[in-house]
DNA sequence: GCCAACGTTGGC
DNA sequence: GCCAACGTTGGC
């Protein structure tokens, strides 16, 4: 899951009650679907920071609640409201809810997974890929973590 | 700040 | 249904 840091960052999941959050504000079709029919109980996530300095990988979160309503697209308050559902009256939008489980001590960063022969298919490192959530690979996730020296929080 | 890549919108 | 125009993302 990729997020900008100066909006959500890892370190704010940390902090965050029961270190766990709703993963608001995805408006992507394809995003949400992944959301939707991938995302178990217990699955776990790859945090990444994108559009900052230190792009890459910070922390793993788990899935602890499957897919249900992003109430926020129908709260015309929200950064996240969506006219258009607003108006049909019907909100398409799914969301999880994720909790923190491991920091990454050495943060794998952009530059890092490029320089990782096992990385060079990761979708993140496509030119152009912009979706925000992203299926990862069992292989890839186990080398994103020994790079990334991964240590449990409390 | 630039700009390429992408998704969405809306005129036709 | 096509596709140009537009807005957004995000690396650099």
């Amino acid at each position: 899951m990729k997020t900008e840091p100066s909006v959500f960052s890892f370190e704010d999941l940390v902090k965050a009650p029961k270190q766990t959050t709703a993963w608001e504000g995805v408006r992507n079709y394809q995003a949400r679907n992944l959301m939707r029919d991938e995302f178990k109980i217990g699955d776990k996530v790859l945090i990444y920071h994108s559009n900052t300095e230190a792009a890459g990988v910070y922390g793993v979160a788990e899935v602890v609640k499957e897919g249900y309503p992003d109430a926020s697209a129908m709260n015309a308050k929200s950064q996240y409201a969506d006219p258009q559902a607003i108006k049909k009256g019907s909100n398409p939008w799914i969301l999880v809810d994720v909790k923190a489980m491991e920091i990454l001590k050495k943060p794998v960063t952009r530059e890092v997974m490029k320089n990782a022969p096992q990385l060079k298919d990761m979708m993140v490192l496509k030119k152009g890929a912009r979706l925000s959530v992203q299926p990862v690979s069992p292989e890839e996730f186990k080398v994103i973590c020994r790079l990334g020296d991964t240590a449990s929080l409390a």
